[in-house]
Parts: structure tokens; C-alpha cells; sequence
DNA sequence: ACCAATCTGGTAGTGACTACCAGTACGGTA
DNA sequence: TACCGTACTGGTAGTCACTACCAGATTGGT
């Protein structure tokens, strides 16, 4: 068998995922989450109801699946092991932001608009708040996991937990405001500010911006 | 119609409530949560599966539901102003623990018992998981208002909410790890030192313990 | 004794999600 | 070019959480 799969097959794949997961979250911006179905989602995309579920295991997952998962971990270890723990991941959520929020605000079509667009769902629907929050404790894992190594000292491995638990929440909160200005301010200096109103103004480095 | 309703009437539902929760938590924990269903509780509880959603909207609701809401935001309430945010919510959060925490780890049928039962399930069911961080959330709102009062001014909410944010998420490692230990450490104490290691050694007072 | 409110239970749905099965297109091979 | 294993897609039937809508029983106050 071909371990390096075809890449027809994995494009067209990823395109139908893509297509889905576009009109789902336009049909749940437009009408609502709740008041879409998954048979509505796959009427627009073009696909039966069986290939919805293919792609996306649940429902909630066409507005929370998101390629960009692991960016995170891999700024934490690109940072000087000497620094604080919250100085260390604070920095790595500043700059993965600046690499995820580019793009221009306007055009609908833009990574950034989309992203703006799940994120809001996820907001204001109960059930995807949830999931969002749960996603927040995986990569809470994988960032202890980054920041750790292979370290089995569990007191070690209690404190990165709480420092990155304690990191994201901020990120939370600044995502969230990000959401309800509608994207127009810089999502970069947001977190920082939550980050500073969390853990003192002196806190957080300077993230790599001009 | 009486404002103040029947004791009666409310004691046997709180009755009915407690029955089925118990039950609801046994056997999931037994079981597990998804093979267990609402009509199996049901049974169990001697009740019909409609009664069981006359108390619990959700059936994730059968763990989740506590009466203890509120009780933190009280503490917060109580707190010097002039304290830094995240000392204020870290003691309220210490002195909860140590309020609901209390009773004998070996009395099965002890509050603490219950309580470190329905924790278990949280982590380990993914949906209850979601749930769980989402009260957390909810949480969050609560504590802000205590902080905050009627200021209307933004940037005051917004750093409430990333302390508070931040404070809950060192608390949730803590609440982890008192789970994974089977509640045989204190939780106080863990709290304590979950909200050292993400904001400093000395960033906590002196909790209310001897 | 009577009324209003509440609690409880039954029925018939909707909708998410899951096997199980069949048809079809792709990719490599002879 | 013909062939075959694999993956993608679709249909059917079913489970289960959850929700109106309705009917009977119990409680509290008049």
C-alpha cells in the first residue's frame, strides 16, 4: 500500500472539508446553530448527510475544527528555557496571534474574517462555547507538554499546568473582546493586555512586534 | 399565589433531586457516562424519564447541577479592595475550597465523597469536561460583577476578567489534580500552590486556615 | 368543598449520531 | 489497456437525547 497518500485524493478532501465547513458556518451565522441542521449544511455544500459526518465527527466540529492546532506548542519551544513559565507562553500566544489574525479586516474571503466568524459562534452558542473551552484544556496539554519535555517530576509538570491553564484563560478573555469589537482591534496587543492584567504589567516580554 | 412557596412541596422535590442525581452519579460511575441512559437512571431513581428532565434539563446536568453557585462570589465580596485582583479571587477561591471540601474521605455517603464523584466524571467524560470548563466560565461573569460592582468603565471589566479567568483555570488544575489523587490531598492547599506557580510564590496571602 | 398551581406520566415527534451495506472513483500494477 | 485493492460516497434503519402537547393526581389556600 502507499504510505504518502495520493495527493488527488488528500486535495480533493481537503476541498470538500473546506467547502462544508464554509457554508455551515454561514448557515449558522445566518439562521443560528440550533436552528441549522447538519441535512441543511449538506443541501448547501452539495454533499448527502453521510459525508458531512465523514469529515466532521460531530456538529459542533464544522465551526471548531481548525488546521492551525500545534502553532502554539511550536513557538513555546522556539523560547529561552531561563524565562518565567507565564513569560514563556504568554510570548508564544502573542506571536502565534500575529501569525493567525493577519489579513485584512474587509474582505470576507480572508482567513481572518473566517476566523472571526467561527470564533463569534463559538461565543454565543452554549454548546460550542464549551467545546472551545475543552479544545483551550488540549492545548493546555500540549503546551505542558512543550514546555516539560519528558520531565516526570510531577510538581514540575502541576506548575506548567497551571501557568499555561492560567496563560490561556487571559487569552480567553482577549479573545472574546476581540470577537465583540468585530476583529478592529489588534488581537496581538489584546492578549498582552490580558495577559498584564493577570499576571503584572511587567510580566510579558516584548512580543516580536514593530 | 403565595410568593413563598409550600415547604412541603419544596423539600420533596429537593428530595426527588437528590434521589435522582445519586443515582444518576452512580451509575455513570459504574457504567460510565454514555452507556449509561436517562431512562436507566430513571429506573434506578423510580421515577419516569420525563420526571428526570422536569429537574435536569440536560442529562450532562445530572453531574453538573450544584448548589453551592454563588458561594465564591460572596467570599470575593468580602475581601479588602485594595488588594491586587488576583489575591482577592485567589483567597475567595481557597476559602470555598476549604468550606465545601470539608467531611470524611471515607464516608462514602459524605459531601466530599459526592462532590470528589461528580469531579471524577468531569474529567474523564470529554462532554462533561466541556460542560464543566463552560460553569467555570459562567463562574468568571460572577466573580467579575463581585469585583467590578456596577463600573461600567471597560478596560476595569476587562482586567477583571482576565484575572478572574486566570485565578479559575490555576483552580482547575488544582481541582484535577485533588481528583486524580482521589481527594487525599488538600484541596486548599492545592489551590494555593496552583496559584503560586502561575503568579509568583508571594502573590497569595494568607489563606483562613490554622 | 372548591380552585389554582404544581408535580408527574404518556405519546409522538425532531434531530444528532451510528452501524451496516452497496455503488463508485481513484492509484498502482500487470 | 485491463485489473484490483482502497478510499470516498450514499442509503437505510436504528438508538438516544430532548421537546412540545396533553391528561391525571396531589398540594395549599379560600
Amino acid at each position: 500500500m502507499p504510505d504518502q497518500h495520493s495527493t488527488l485524493r488528500a486535495r480533493r478532501r481537503a476541498e470538500t472539508q473546506r467547502t462544508v465547513q464554509a457554508h455551515a458556518v454561514r448557515l449558522f451565522t445566518e439562521r443560528g446553530f440550533d436552528a441549522t441542521t447538519v441535512a441543511d449544511v449538506a443541501d448547501a455544500a452539495g454533499v448527502s448527510p453521510m459525508t458531512v459526518y465523514r469529515h466532521f465527527p460531530t456538529k459542533e466540529d464544522l465551526v471548531l475544527a481548525d488546521a492551525n492546532v500545534g502553532l502554539v506548542a511550536d513557538g513555546i519551544a522556539a523560547t529561552p528555557a531561563n524565562l518565567p513559565l507565564t513569560h514563556r507562553i504568554g510570548s508564544a500566544l502573542v506571536d502565534s496571534a500575529a501569525q493567525l489574525s493577519s489579513g485584512d479586516v474587509h474582505d470576507p474571503g480572508s482567513n481572518r474574517r473566517f476566523l472571526l466568524a467561527r470564533l463569534q459562534l463559538m461565543i454565543a452558542t452554549p454548546a460550542l462555547r464549551a467545546r472551545h473551552l475543552d479544545n483551550h484544556y488540549a492545548l493546555q496539554q500540549s503546551i505542558v507538554g512543550a514546555l516539560t519535555g519528558e520531565s516526570p517530576d510531577p510538581d514540575t509538570v502541576f506548575r506548567a499546568q497551571a501557568a499555561a491553564g492560567a496563560c490561556l484563560a487571559a487569552m480567553h478573555t482577549a479573545l472574546v473582546r476581540w470577537a465583540e469589537d468585530d476583529g478592529r482591534t489588534d488581537l496581538p496587543d489584546l492578549i498582552a493586555q490580558a495577559l498584564a492584567a493577570a499576571f503584572g504589567d511587567d510580566a510579558i516580554g516584548s512580543p516580536t512586534r514593530g
